[in-house]
DNA sequence: CGCAATAATGAGGTTACCTCACTATCTTGC
DNA sequence: GCAAGATAGTGAGGTAACCTCATTATTGCG
């Protein structure tokens, strides 16, 4: 049980709440940068992918987004609220909807952008270039395949 | 500005959406895990804490999970609504109160600490040794120190 | 053309947090 | 030795970010 010398193996147990409580630190970091926007994380990250890929479907979003259909159709409620997004009818399929960014949309999201740019720099700037790397290559890692269908 | 050949140097918000997006995997997959048990994640969490530290005050459980006070009372109330955890007051301190696992709270937590255990593996077992340990690493580079002071 | 599959949404629920106001108790400074 | 003021915990009420299940409007296929 005492972690031996040489190497002491981390418990993966360990290692997924240690995940966990950064995790929640860099939510609330970034939930405290966006605040004087009035979008929340969730919605800065769905504009942002409209933006990159409009126009889109919702159903388009919650795969991107890693969550499912019916949560995609919420931000867009929340964005198309916001006055960020417009929904329009898709003219190939009458059953579906495309997103496009309003001009408000584009000029929050360049400002979203900042914003979060000059968080994460503040939280992740602990890290050197190479480790900010070594994370990235781990995270792409544990992004792909397996185990958990969310959406379907 | 652009990034250079060389190193591409991650982009610290895109490296934060990717952390992100790896969490609610986690999340999701620590979620059915635990399901059959009744218990949910983030009350396994604080059992395994409390388990560890007993008797200890609901303030110190909110210190290990880096949350609010309050929010650590609610945990607490779940447990206990579980039959996994007692309250008793501190007779050192008439404010306060203790905490310590049932009987029932024991043996829960050996099969929550089993079932995380498999599940942390499934998950994190795509990554070598190596890879874990350079992991918990810049984890816990990213664990310390500033910002948010969230439950103060 | 009938029927299964697909796109989206309505309705309603859950997890994991939060702040603010309040009570009970402890501790200190005068 | 007693009146601030700090501290421990909880009640009340709220938010973010999800989820499933049922339903409607289409589409595409045999």
């Amino acid at each position: 049980m005492a972690p031996q010398i040489g190497q002491p193996d981390v418990d993966p147990a360990e290692l997924g709440e240690l995940f966990t409580h950064v995790h929640r630190r860099l939510r609330r970091a970034t939930l405290a940068a966006l605040e004087p926007t009035g979008v929340s994380p969730h919605q800065s990250r769905a504009l942002r992918i409209i933006l990159r890929e409009a126009p889109l479907r919702p159903s388009q979003l919650a795969d991107e987004l890693g969550i499912a259909l019916r949560s995609a159709t919420q931000v867009v409620d929340d964005l198309v609220g916001l006055g960020l997004v417009d929904r329009s009818p898709d003219p190939q399929d009458r059953r579906a909807v495309l997103l496009t960014p309003t001009d408000a949309g584009l000029s929050t999201a360049a400002q979203l952008a900042d914003l979060r740019h000059e968080q994460a720099r503040r939280f992740l700037g602990e890290l050197d270039a190479t480790d900010r790397l070594e994370l990235q290559r781990i995270l792409l890692l544990l992004d792909r395949d397996p185990a958990a269908d969310p959406a379907g």
